[in-house]
RNA sequence: GUCCCGGUGGUGGAAUCGGUAGACACAGCGGACUUAAAAUCCGCAGACCUCGGUCGUGCGGGUUCAAAUCCCGCCCGGGACACCA
């Protein structure tokens, strides 16, 4: 009768480790802080209405299986979960049903953990933080006041309090407003008129990082165009050189490291100054090839350059101000699309090149950036593509400076230059490096240039146009200054509203919001507004992982002492999707917290692990049309479709609605328990790839835990008891149990969790094959075997494993068991099967003992008669003896 | 266009300090048990042929006694970036 039955015993165990509080880490009075530490962490999740999909779960098992294996390891682990619940989604969704955002917010979190809880993860949720919790956001707003009271030193590199900044004479000598606007200036934290990427869909601003290279929103795929607005924004360039340094520090994938560094886009060049041709302006440019000065002959200035006003002359006058105008009405995608052509004007102005006199227009152009280096280039169009396209599409001169490539087409690569000298200076025959290196000199000796680096990466717009979103704990007073609300009155919480639609001026919901907008201040009486715009969504999942080590701390945002001893993350695991976004901002905060000394570690994640997406399998005609899933049947070894009987492929497509293909958490969990889950999601593949669902595989791993269960407990009995054990194990069921405890071992701990499964299940054949043939005979499995395979499983399906430990007699959890003990020496196998080859083909096998030496594994080869077969009428060239491997013998014929 | 990752049986995948390719599973085939089915257990299983071999890790070369693994040149799939001077 008492089959293995996952929906009986799991809810079991998920309740006892709930209610015993089972996964508790304990806080700074109780922690043993000589233990080692592991903190493993999983990407919080943003609470969707559409509840857990399975891709959640293959990450957190990940997660999930470390953590326990740890603490069966003697480590204290923190593990915990929270939840991303701001954002526009749940503010679509609220708009759309009427129903308000942190109700549905609530709902969902409640869906999402109830999920989470039946998959058995083995999270600590006296620690769960939610980012719309006012107690949560008190603390990303004071973050945001520290960023407001930061500025950086670039002579020491590092972050530090306004009241530390240094006021230059000459600006203390205007005034208070001209002081305000100094240290407006230096602000980590600051507020400007920007052209601004504007979704109109979403009635909101999106920050670059939230605009795909098509000019289009990144969420929905909505058009975004320029706008100039008035927004919050953080100088995250200045630290540019320190995220990308410091991603030395951290082990995390090669492909991420490249895109964060490929993101902040570091180049060295030089700028270099042109004098326009009858006025005292210069026009400074940035460019990476200082080395083709000579080869400049003309100039190009974005259109929003503040120079073009100046240096126009009246003829060409009303031809740039029309370039102008329509230039500021293109989106970006317009602006920078690829395949259109290059347009401009001329300014009608001249300026001279430094190096060799020649006077050169000066042409205003979109495909200029106004917001790179200094919104100006010098354009040598024989070695650079754009300036090549743009030459020839206005009949500009073209001089060549460097030896290579065909006569007409543009050569970008090295070579020897040419055509570069005057009575000064030569870099005539001179390589690349040589070049840049003697012209910066030479320019920087003249006072007309000087190196430089620069960084793609801009200034990050902070501030969003919704209600869903934490308020800016700051007040704009009558007389037109700004202050922050004092750290003793946050939160600033977000006012109960209504009607929280956007406007679709660009001014918040917030400014509707009467009774909380005005504010009046208690000492002088002076009349304020509070700030309307609201945080993005990266705020409150900046710092979470801080948070989560000291969550209830409602004095400091985290204490001392535990963050010197729970930080950094050990383990951080998440999808790539957040490889430049929420990464690169979490460790912008972190260092200013760093340089502020919250926190002593100067990166947040140590380790980093992008789980692979989960896909399926989908179907496709000869036309190569989808077709639902519920109208294919698989017969013959092939796919037909059920109505027309068409022949149909096999494809690996993303989980869709439209695919029929939608496997969800809660169906699986129902269907074969969430240790099947658990251990299928992991036994797919390697982590971190692609993977397609199959839902025979589910089946599998369901028959192993099966497998596992029959092994141990008698399904012939009435009640739930253990098969009789074996007091005794033999040599070969020893061996295998300790290659099993290593090998699992090593797997979890390079995160291989697919082979580790593996092993199980060659432990789990092996304890079989051992079995007496006679069922009820005398002896069953051995009872150290039995105990350490429940053992080793308990990370993988801790529930059956909690279950049968129980059996076994053990009243606890298996959760701070100690991890059984392998030992190398009793693994090893005496002796190994070693390859016979004759010129490297493979003829026969042997087993020989693992000390044979390689005289007598030599010996045996050559005694063999298939190896004797292929060496008749040869001749021995030459003997390999790898031991423990193979014999080769290499002959050709006599 | 540039950069990164990958390509191994019918399927998911093992094996990379170069040393017996295909572990473990899924699907398949054969057998046992059963009145029958399910479940379970045992066995077979890369391809090709003359049953002893030959070929075989996307394709073509190379290095080596020996290559899935290292090198060169391609092809295909996925991802990222893309007028950043």
């Amino acid at each position: 009768m008492p089959r293995y039955n996952p929906q009986s015993i799991e809810p079991k165990w998920q309740k006892v480790w709930l209610d015993q509080k089972t996964f508790r880490t304990p806080g700074l009075d109780t922690l043993d802080r000589s233990k080692p530490k592991a903190y493993i962490l999983d990407m919080f999740p943003y609470p969707s209405g559409a509840g857990l999909h399975v891709g959640h779960p293959e990450g957190y098992t990940a997660t999930d299986i470390v953590s326990r294996y740890k603490r069966m390891r003697g480590f204290n682990v923190l593990h915990p979960m929270g939840w991303d619940a701001f954002g526009l989604p749940a503010e679509q969704y609220a708009l759309r049903t009427g129903t308000h955002p942190s109700i549905t917010t609530k709902t969902n979190v409640d869906t999402f953990r109830r999920q989470i809880q039946s998959l058995g993860l083995s999270y600590d949720w006296d620690r769960e933080v939610d980012t719309t919790d006012p107690s949560y956001y008190r603390w990303t707003q004071w973050i945001f006041s520290k960023l407001y009271e930061t500025w950086y030193d670039p002579a020491i590199r590092k972050g530090r309090p306004i009241s530390q900044l240094e006021i230059p004479s000459g600006v203390l000598a205007q005034g208070d407003k001209a002081v305000a606007e100094f240290v407006g200036s230096k602000r980590l934290a600051y507020t400007a008129e920007v052209s601004v990427n504007w979704c109109e869909a979403m009635k909101a601003v999106l920050a670059n990082e939230e605009v795909t290279g098509e000019g289009r929103s990144v969420e929905g795929n909505h058009p975004v165009v320029k706008r100039p607005l008035k927004q919050w924004m953080l100088r995250i360039p200045l630290y540019a050189e320190r995220l990308i340094e410091d991603l030395e520090l951290v082990d995390w994938p090669d492909a991420i490291k490249e895109m964060q560094r490929n993101w902040i886009g570091k180049s060295h060049g030089a700028e270099v100054d042109f004098q326009v041709c009858g006025s005292s302006d210069k026009i400074r440019v940035y460019t990476t090839r200082p080395d083709t000065l000579f080869g400049a002959t003309y100039m190009v200035l974005a259109p929003e350059h503040a120079l073009v006003a100046q240096i126009t002359t009246p003829a060409q006058l009303a031809e740039v101000k029309a370039y102008q105008e329509q230039a500021a009405r293109k989106s970006d995608l317009e602006r920078t699309d690829l395949a259109k052509g290059k347009s401009g004007v001329w300014t009608g102005a001249k300026a001279v090149n430094p190096v060799n006199g020649e006077q050169i227009p000066v042409w205003i152009s979109d495909y200029v950036l106004a917001t790179y280096g200094t919104g100006a280039i010098m354009a040598v169009p024989a070695h650079d593509s754009r300036d090549w396209e743009f030459a020839k599409t206005f009949d500009l001169p073209i001089i060549r400076v460097l030896d290579g490539g065909k006569p007409d087409e543009c050569w970008e690569e090295d070579g020897p230059h040419i055509n570069s000298s005057n009575g000064e200076i030569s870099l005539d025959g001179l390589g690349l490096t040589d070049a840049v290196e003697k012209i910066t000199a030479f320019l920087a000796a003249k006072g007309a240039g000087e190196p430089k680096v620069n960084y793609r990466l801009r200034d990050w717009l902070f501030s969003r146009q919704r209600y869903w979103g934490e308020p800016f704990p700051l007040i704009h007073w009558e007389d037109g200054t700004i202050s922050l609300v004092h750290d003793s009155e946050l939160p600033v919480r977000l006012p109960e509203m209504e009607r929280f639609e956007p406007s679709g001026t660009g001014e918040s919901p917030l400014a509707n919001a009467t009774d909380w907008l005005n504010v009046t201040d208690p000492v002088t009486g002076k009349k304020g507004r509070r700030e309307t715009n609201t945080m993005p969504q990266w705020a409150g999942s900046c710092w979470y992982y801080i948070r989560y080590i000291d969550p209830r701390n409602a004095q400091t945002l985290i204490d001392n002492e535990l963050a010197k001893y729970w930080l950094p993350v050990d383990l951080y695991v998440g999808g790539a999707e957040h490889a430049v976004l929420h990464l690169l901002y979490s460790r912008f905060w972190h260092k200013v917290l760093f340089d502020l000394g919250v926190v002593e570690h100067a990166e947040p994640f140590h380790k980093l692990y992008n789980q692979g997406m989960i896909l399926a399998f989908a179907y496709e005609d000869a036309r190569k049309a989808t077709v639902q899933s519920s109208l294919v049947e698989e017969r013959d070894g092939g796919w037909f479709h059920k109505e027309t009987g068409e022949k149909l492929n096999q494809i690996v497509a993303k989980m869709s609605k439209t695919l029929g293909n939608v496997v969800t958490p809660d169906e699986v969990v129902a269907s074969h328990g969430a240790d099947a889950m658990r251990l299928y999601l992991m036994f797919m593949g390697p982590l971190d790839r692609a993977k397609p669902w199959q839902s025979n595989g589910i089946e599998g791993v369901h028959r192993f835990l099966s497998r596992v269960w029959r092994l141990l407990v008698d399904e012939d009995a009435e009640n739930l008891v253990l098969k009789p054990l074996a007091n005794t194990e033999s040599v070969e069921l020893e061996r295998l149990r300790h290659q099993t405890i290593l090998k699992v071992q090593e797997d979890i701990e390079g995160m291989r969790f697919n082979t580790a499964i593996s092993q199980l299940m060659v432990y789990v054949n092996g304890l079989f094959e051992a079995l007496p043939a006679t069922p009820g005979a005398a002896a069953g499995v051995p009872g150290v075997a039995a105990e350490t395979l429940v053992q080793l499983l308990s990370p993988f399906a801790p529930h059956l494993a909690d279950e049968l430990w129980s059996l076994l007699g053990r009243s606890s959890t298996l959760a701070y068991h100690p991890w059984p003990v392998g030992e190398p020496s009793k693994a090893e196998e005496d002796s190994v099967e070693i390859a016979l080859q004759v010129n490297g083909k493979l003829r026969d096998n042997a087993k020989v003992s693992k000390s044979a030496t390689k005289e007598e594994l030599l010996a045996l080869a050559k005694a063999n008669a298939k190896v004797q077969k292929f060496l008749e009428g040869q001749v021995i060239v030459k003997e390999i003896v790898v031991p423990g491997k193979i014999v080769n013998i290499v002959a050709k014929p006599a």
